[in-house]
DNA sequence: AGTATGGTATGACGTAAGGTAAGAGTCAAG
DNA sequence: CTTGACTCTTACCTTACGTCATACCATACT
């Protein structure tokens, strides 16, 4: 009573793949007892016991090549080798400490210089004014692109929010010197398009695509709709509102594809 | 004042090889600030900068693919990747752990099933006799060959060894009861070759190249300076010992080359 | 008998992070 | 002008497979 399996069969008795046995045969790690007239490999119960071995010294992390001679020569010095391979899984562990306790210090040591919580993130607004902003930015670009700029903003050092916070109120300043302007001018699209690059910015946007004139249109209305956007001070400003968006809206159209 | 160094300037102060940065330098990791005309990379501090961090990254054993991205991208997510990393670097200790455990058990167990020391490698002889075996061991086939063959011979499940033991017992017997034969004929040759092999096994030596003729008749020799070697029961069997000598030389001297 | 389905064999390419080598060009010093 | 030290590019090698691509084989169904 002799019981032969075919590689796939074996293969799914031993949960590896076919090219696995492939290999093994190959590297003489695991020949198949027989091949068929059509070279088809055919694996008995000793094979079987074989293969349990290897995947037995695999788990342990031994190379191929060493499970070769483990197995294939009986006077291989295999509890010398299972005590260095002791040593040197004890040295990848040490390292591992290493590297957790360094992990961690870096985490710590950003979140030191990252903002903390939504409102430190939305500070200067009052709290439902944040949570405003927030729903309507939702709203514009969808939910999962807000969180993930929101995440990557928490992540983003102090300094670089601040800066960019900062450039958007210079933005704003400059433009506001700038409100008697033809919108179209070029003093004003030059600040125009350092708004829209703020803007990409301060949402994580790197891709061009993601942003497109469509959305900064869609902000433009906004801005007229809610005056609340331009509020530097908490006053609204409705004449620069509209100066903005005609600003905006032109450069969506003109300079934007 | 503008620092520059040459590849193997860099990665000797990096510690780091030239074929590394020739690699960061194709994969866009690290690119020269410039190239002479004849296109030797040159390197500027800010490079040696980079190559920190780079280094930094590495050590917590990012792939450089994402530390491309670290360093590259403002909004890459660094915290989150740190956090997974952590994570993934815990698995992997946990399963160095389990590792461990599965090798420490697996050692103690075969450490059970093998020889505990020399006095139990060497049992049956009086100690001293033992001593005297190994020293002559030693002397016939080098301190190197004997202490490889013991750490062997200590690793060998017990079972194994008691049957080697066994069989040299049985050759023995075999060989005596042919002492009246020609030492040349086949039946005593042939118990001459399963000792040779015998013999071969126990001393560990798997490369036949490493028992020579010139060995094995050495041994022979030594068979009928020091009858010890063929006292079964502690009582010396001169005539055996020669008759064994000579199927022995026989042996060497046709069989093996 | 022909075909649809699915197992099989072989070979080749790709992976991560370089090591190693080959063949050719470049630089500074003696 | 030669020598030795450097550098360039190209390309193959490593581990333990995954993933095709191509072609052959086997069995069941029509």
């Amino acid at each position: 009573m002799k019981v032969n399996y075919a590689v796939k069969q074996l293969a799914k008795l031993a949960g590896v793949s076919v090219r696995t046995l492939h290999l093994y045969d190959k590297i003489g790690l695991l020949k198949p007892s027989i091949r068929t007239a059509s070279r088809y490999r055919q694996y008995g119960e000793k094979e079987l016991l074989r293969l349990q071995q290897i995947l037995f010294y695999k788990e342990l992390d031994f190379p191929l090549k060493d499970i070769i001679h483990i197995l294939d020569d009986p006077y291989f010095g295999l509890v010398s080798a299972l005590e260095g391979h002791k040593a040197a899984l004890k040295a990848r562990k040490e390292r591992l400490d290493t590297l957790l306790n360094t992990v961690n210090k870096t985490v710590n040591h950003l979140k030191n210089k990252t903002m903390q919580n939504y409102e430190e993130l939305y500070e200067g607004m009052p709290r439902e004014q944040a949570a405003a902003y927030r729903k309507e930015a939702i709203e514009k670009w969808g939910e999962e692109t807000v969180l993930r700029s929101e995440k990557a903003l928490l992540e983003l050092p102090k300094l670089d929010i601040e800066r960019l916070k900062a450039d958007q109120k210079n933005i704003k300043q400059a433009l506001k010197a700038l409100e008697g302007e033809d919108p179209e001018s070029e003093q004003v699209q030059l600040q125009i398009a350092r708004h829209y690059a703020n803007i990409r910015s301060f949402w994580g946007i790197s891709d061009p695509t993601d942003l497109k004139a469509i959305n900064y249109k869609g902000l433009a209305e906004l801005l007229v709709s809610d005056e609340r956007y331009l509020a530097e001070d908490g006053k609204p400003d409705p004449a620069f509102a509209t100066f903005m968006r005609n600003a905006m809206i032109y450069f969506a159209d003109n300079k934007l594809k």
